[in-house]
DNA sequence: ATTAAAATTTAGGTGTGCCTAAGTTTTAAT
DNA sequence: ATTAAAACTTAGGCACACCTAAATTTTAAT
């Protein structure tokens, strides 16, 4: 069997080839925070599995076989994390922590009964679509939040899941998945965005946010009527 | 933390500490599949601990505080076990295995969650107690099935969890916690018990079993009117 | 082209928990 | 009392996954 640390390795490559082609060590430190030594050490043993491809001091890219464990992974991280947001009631900013250990833990024939249980879901609390058993997963067409322009209207269709606190703040000004927001006006400089929650005249509730909340928000644009 | 191997062994000993004063090494090699070196690895890492006390080929007794992590242990496996069988539908013959590997990954906060959706349950599947957080743990009055006698009957308290086919086949002879029997008969030389379920006088169903069986389960005797 | 800084790898080491093989101690039989 | 068998411990190693410190390679600046 994989490892738990050859595991949450796979995992890591797997988020951080969205935004580079190719995953270099420091990439995986930062992520993992783990010494660059010890990266190394085990993309070399991972090259050996033949789980990532690798080039010495170019960094690392998944194999399919890799790929196909990355997601297994994945989907038994959003199907827990799901299960104990609906099941147990855990709040969606501590699902995160606690589907990190059960990940692991989670035997196939759990994990079909948590599936069938939950209806078959596609998304995770925070709105990031849960892999089919056999490794397909959903391509959505989206963009970071602060791509949009004032004025424009767009639905949330997912959030940044590990810091706790972000994910407070976040639930605190109502900005789940599938919510409606419109960019009222984006202040230059700082680009701070105000930020209506619906699509209502009512300015009474409009709030301000920054660029690092902004940027852990991924939305899909509204088209106008 | 304790590492999932202290977990393990801690709970071991505090099994076996029912039907002998002190744990001997070999009793750990038989219940924990390792070798006797291994077992005596750990044994001096848990003295150092101060988890159980241990004099050089006398065996280990547990002192109180590595009795406390026993319970805690105990309780989260046996909480998982119900959670299992009760929210999931896992069948009581597998609920054990699986739950093997969830007690060491259960947050205390997952814990009172889970027993709370529960009720607050006293009884595992297989009828064991569940301590309580604070490490207390219900006994009772029970003898095992083979010390009763022709005529007697009783009420199952608890069987015996970690062997699948034996579950499977208590299972298909209706031979759950709460269940009364009836000793019919014992057959001589082999200790054969024939056993009816419930009270009737209806003979049609049933049926022997033998010591390896009988001594699986653990009854309380009901007092004749 | 040279060099300083950043990124990465190598070398050597730690702790955990397992193993086999070789003693040592206890127990029970004669 | 002696001895064989059983039980247990010690000694020496292995695999894993981490670390620090030192060396190497890449990169970007002059």
């Amino acid at each position: 069997m994989n490892s738990q640390a050859v595991e949450d390795y796979l995992k890591a490559i797997y988020k951080l080839q969205f935004s580079q082609p190719t995953v270099v060590t420091s990439a995986l430190v930062e992520h993992l925070g783990v010494n660059p030594a010890s990266a190394t050490g085990m993309i070399k043993k991972l090259a050996d599995s033949n789980l990532v491809s690798y080039e010495r001091y170019q960094g690392v890219k998944l194999t399919p076989p890799g790929e196909k464990i990355a997601l297994e992974v994945i989907r038994h991280h959003r199907l827990v994390e799901l299960y104990l947001a609906e099941a147990l009631n855990v709040p969606w900013d501590q699902v995160h922590d606690e589907a990190e250990k059960w990940e692991h833990v989670l035997s196939e024939d759990l994990e079909d009964r948590i599936d069938e249980i939950l209806g078959y879901p596609t998304t995770d609390p925070h709105g990031a679509p849960i892999p089919s058993r056999d490794g397909d997963i959903e391509i959505r067409d989206t963009e970071f939040l602060p791509k949009l322009a004032e004025g424009d209207s767009a639905v949330i269709v997912e959030v940044s899941d590990h810091d706790t606190d972000l994910l407070r703040y976040l639930g605190k000004l109502q900005l789940y998945p599938q919510t409606i927001i419109r960019i009222i006006s984006i202040a230059p400089f700082d680009q701070l965005f105000t930020v209506r929650v619906g699509l209502s005249d009512d300015a009474t509730n409009d709030f301000v946010i920054g660029q690092k909340v902004a940027s852990s928000i991924l939305v899909s644009k509204v088209k106008e009527d």
